[in-house]
DNA sequence: CAATTTTTTGACCATTTGGTAAAGGTTACA
DNA sequence: TGTAACCTTTACCAAATGGTCAAAAAATTG
């Protein structure tokens, strides 16, 4: 009789855990290709081979099921950022940085393009995470501005330095239909990707 | 009695061209914030200032106004690319597109956005534009190719430094709802923009 | 293993959506 | 200025979509 999406203080069954993986896993195959609008709850319950009552049972709505979503996503999504070390050596913790947001890239494409249509459609349903998000990248900005000043880092717009890693890295999940399209079966991308974005941030960047 | 879009060999009448370009420029805009599938006939219409029926008089399908939306896209923006010359001193050349690039991405947000729309979500109108366009990134990547073995360029893969050009020009328009965010109202985002840039692979590139 | 709780299903519903038909209103041109 | 071509609207339709409900089928538990 009671509803597990309302389970608050009741412990979480069998079943539900897995039920729930196997809608968030379909639901992320779903909305990072169509988006939200794009997406409907029938393609996400044919993925997750199980009936669309039967889903809705375990999310109450489209949106929280996309919510849930997001919120992991962002949970991680930023750690690359977040470890930025003050007291590192900048040129290697920028090259660092580089390197964790393209194995993020590689490894967890459909994250990339879920927060890319969210983006691209205005962000309207993370402006609350938009505001953590400035304050993080103003903290790391300040970082790297510093470096600037000292003379350990080519004097640079720390924010437009901090886009052009995201760009380049998440180009590699977001327009990874382009790139293959492009690239055909050639060699090791991701490899080769990281070889030149380190040459690229190195030598633009050094002092 | 004869439909205008059916008009192939007619001439079509001042009010055709007028609403043609107004339910375009709306479509446009309601594309390019929601991709295809999160578009309805209704928004575009709504926005045009126009009933969906009469819409629908000047094309007959959602399809075929995204149709024409991407058939002018791709003629206009693969121009930058085209204009790098061969013959031109290398790292001006690459220069120059970095800033033609970037100044698509200010002037026509909304085409940038419906491209990427589109990619995201795995290009599936666009198949055979991304056969022509392999075919141009490899004829373009075979002259940088060619400037990196005359030592006028660093050593670098041309794919890839094609690549990272798209992503951080792009970047300002498809996710400009980020980057509003996180710059605040701050100066000149598109100058500021500019000098980052022009740092960057200037100094990444020099040989 | 019977009682209870949880999970699944089929039938259903209101709204939205892409698109049509036909009739009324407007233009342009002879 | 009449009329044929063009434009716009109202009313409509079938399919898709987000979501509900009650009853049947599994699991769990005392």
């Amino acid at each position: 009789m009671s509803k597990p999406r309302a389970a608050e203080t009741q412990r979480r069954t069998r079943i539900q855990a897995e039920k729930e993986e196997q809608i968030l896993e379909a639901a992320l195959e779903v909305f990072s290709r169509n988006g939200f609008r794009g997406s409907t709850i029938d393609q996400i319950a044919e993925a997750a081979e199980m009936s669309k009552p039967n889903l809705l049972y375990y999310f109450r709505t489209k949106e929280t099921i996309h919510r849930v979503l997001i919120d992991r996503l962002l949970n991680t999504w930023l750690d690359p950022l977040r470890a930025i070390d003050p007291d590192g050596e900048p040129l290697g913790e920028i090259r660092s940085y580089v390197r964790r947001k393209l194995e993020m890239a590689r490894d967890y494409p459909r994250e990339s393009r879920l927060f890319a249509n969210e983006v691209l459609q205005g962000a309207p349903r993370i402006q609350e995470e938009m505001k953590d998000l400035k304050v993080l990248v103003k903290e790391k900005a300040e970082i790297i501005a510093g470096w600037s000043r000292a003379g350990k880092l080519a004097d640079c717009d720390p924010y437009h330095l901090i886009f052009s890693i995201w760009a380049t890295t998440q180009h590699y999940a977001d327009f990874d239909v382009q790139v293959r399209a492009i690239l055909g079966k050639r060699g090791d991308r991701f490899e080769d990707a990281a070889r030149y974005l380190d040459q690229l941030f190195l030598n633009g960047l050094k002092p």
